[in-house]
DNA sequence: TATGAATGAGCGTTCATTCAT
DNA sequence: AATGAATGAACGCTCATTCAT
């Protein structure tokens, strides 16, 4: 009978997330106090509790959906009409440009204390992220093998372990621009892993790499 | 009078570092509390604030302890009597080796904690971290530039970047391996990165990797 | 226009008062909340209050009821056509009896409620309870004076006190059987009250009790 | 190597417990709060913590000791060189003149507030109020086949519902007493009791009860 | 009139820090 | 220098009560 629509719950419920967000990375997510979520949704202390029974299951919705959002970011690079080769630099394009973006910081460090509250929460968490992760790197590793039949990309290589790789540098160069900040030179990284993970058959010839 | 030589002093500073480091990766920077950790560390609740001030202190201490260790497994990999290229495969391998081991884990949740730590005390702790990872890419890009002078590596790569790439592998592998545990083949991982990173013009025909 | 007559809103408020006997028995008067007796009597949180100013005057209300209860107890073995020896002890077996019903552990628990919420409450509550327990030993004395009258009671005996003791072992032996469970024979021991009560020099030689 | 010795930690404990059983009494368990407690026993609102781990251990603690403390109650009447009848007697005048005390009211309101306790924590409590209540009534039950041996008190009766039901007189009177206050005249109500459970073989004779 | 989301004071509990011993 | 009991501010969370709908 109220006038408050599940739609509206809905926002509020993103409302806090959103929040929940923003504080656990602006103090950490120990340090955030709930009832600073609660402000900074424009909520009271306790009425937080109405959308989650505890900060223990904030924190898990947030991790969740973190997941989705890097789940996300690999989805759409998926939509390419060009070669794979292509694709796989225009996808690492929107991660890298990402990284010089406003929120970038922020994301990294999310992403960050959301891998040390799965590594204490051994549970669900954990095989989420594990799943997630594992599914990233199916992704890329479909358009390496694409790369490697059109002979784009050296036939050699293992492509799970070089999927796993390029997930790899794009996380570290993340790490790294957050704590380096202006002394990185993100596009000069972006441009030598292309050109590396380029070469083979671009390259003149024959690298007889085993 | 005093029994109490310095030597004693700094055993038992280094007690406290230790017992801290612990507990932080164990638990938590902020979920550690200083009497868990004076109970690893052999001492009473209030005997450590003889060596720390606060908790912060103590935090901070360990953050540059752990800068340093981190310096110093760069400085080992120094010592090569080889080629550019061979020393730095080998630098590769002592890392990635390290990453299999039984404190690889632990190793890593305490670099994220310290790497947090960092983002939220702008001040010292930040830029001691600045300059060390900037030591440590400094090295790789000496060892790059000398492969590059002996032609062992593509003179047209950015030595630069291409060491910060080369961290940013490291650093991106230990994480992934954090999350993924068994789900990962690092080996198969260096395998690729090796090469890659020795590809070029004159990639040796010995591919094999130690 | 009003739909909502005097009988649904009485009807209402018997609803309310039942549901919080039932929580306040279940869980304790503190630890029973307004939300749970709401819904046990299928109203929302807030609907409570228009019966209701507050839970202390809920709580008020549920003592109040529950001395009417109580006194009804009473006035049900006044009607009697035996001699008032026997219609004491018909008054007797119906107290026992209720003692192993299935409520009676839940009656006594609110028993013990209402005197403790009595206790800290020495307004009229108090008050309140203190008629109602005259009251009762007024109608057990009545009983006693006319045995003893009739020369079935020792009338040495002061047969205010005599009442008074009465009212006494009931609810003494009602706590004991809340405590002892099975362990406590109420039969025999009511037994035992019935032939010590019935003593003195006109004992009747029926001491069968029903 | 601390100066506290454990006597004054005892002490201490001691106090708390105290310091909580007047709260308890005066506010009710549940509403009394720790910081109340430990103010009430002369400590900070953490310090509490350090002889409690919490207020349900706090609570049973003090529902021990008043079990220990109502055990003791019955333990003293047994040092008795008279019939056992007159013992009895003796003991129920030490019961009796306790209920006329300055803290009779408080113990009684203590003993209904552990009662509550014991109902809601069916584990260990409820045993153990079981059996402390069974020692009571041994000891009550021993007088009295003593007294029956003796030929004292009617050898018919059923000595330990008898003794349950003096118990129960002694626990309604108590319950009584605290509701009517002055309006009960509780030595009236003891000199009936003790004429009707001595009358027996006291009185002229044959009382052919069943 | 009834709903139930929101409020916010207050509870039990923890823990960095202090200090008498 | 070391101990560990004590402090007290602050946290997560609850719930009586209010009020827009």
């Amino acid at each position: 009978m109220t006038k408050v629509t599940q739609a509206h719950i809905d926002a509020r419920t993103k409302d806090i997330l959103e929040a929940a967000k923003r504080m656990f990375v602006r103090k950490g997510v120990e340090v955030a106090t709930m009832q600073e979520i609660a402000s900074e949704a424009g909520l009271s202390a306790g009425a937080i509790y109405r959308y989650f029974p505890s900060k223990a299951h904030l924190l898990r919705a947030v991790c969740g959906d973190w997941i989705e959002h890097d789940r996300a970011l690999f989805g759409q690079s998926s939509v390419s009409t060009h070669s794979p080769l292509e694709a796989l630099l225009h996808a690492g394009r929107i991660v890298w440009d990402q990284m010089k973006s406003e929120e970038a910081r922020e994301d990294t460090i999310l992403t960050l204390e959301t891998i040390l509250a799965a590594v204490r929460d051994p549970q669900e968490l954990a095989a989420d992220r594990r799943a997630s992760w594992n599914a990233a790197i199916d992704i890329i590793e479909g358009f390496l093998r694409q790369g490697q039949a059109a002979g784009e990309i050296d036939a050699q290589l293992d492509a799970r372990a070089f999927a796993t790789l390029l997930l790899a540098c794009g996380l570290g160069t993340r790490l790294l621009a957050l704590e380096l900040k202006e002394d990185i030179d993100t596009d000069a990284v972006f441009d030598v892993l292309s050109t590396l993970a380029a070469f083979g058959p671009t390259a003149p010839s024959t690298g007889q790499q085993d």
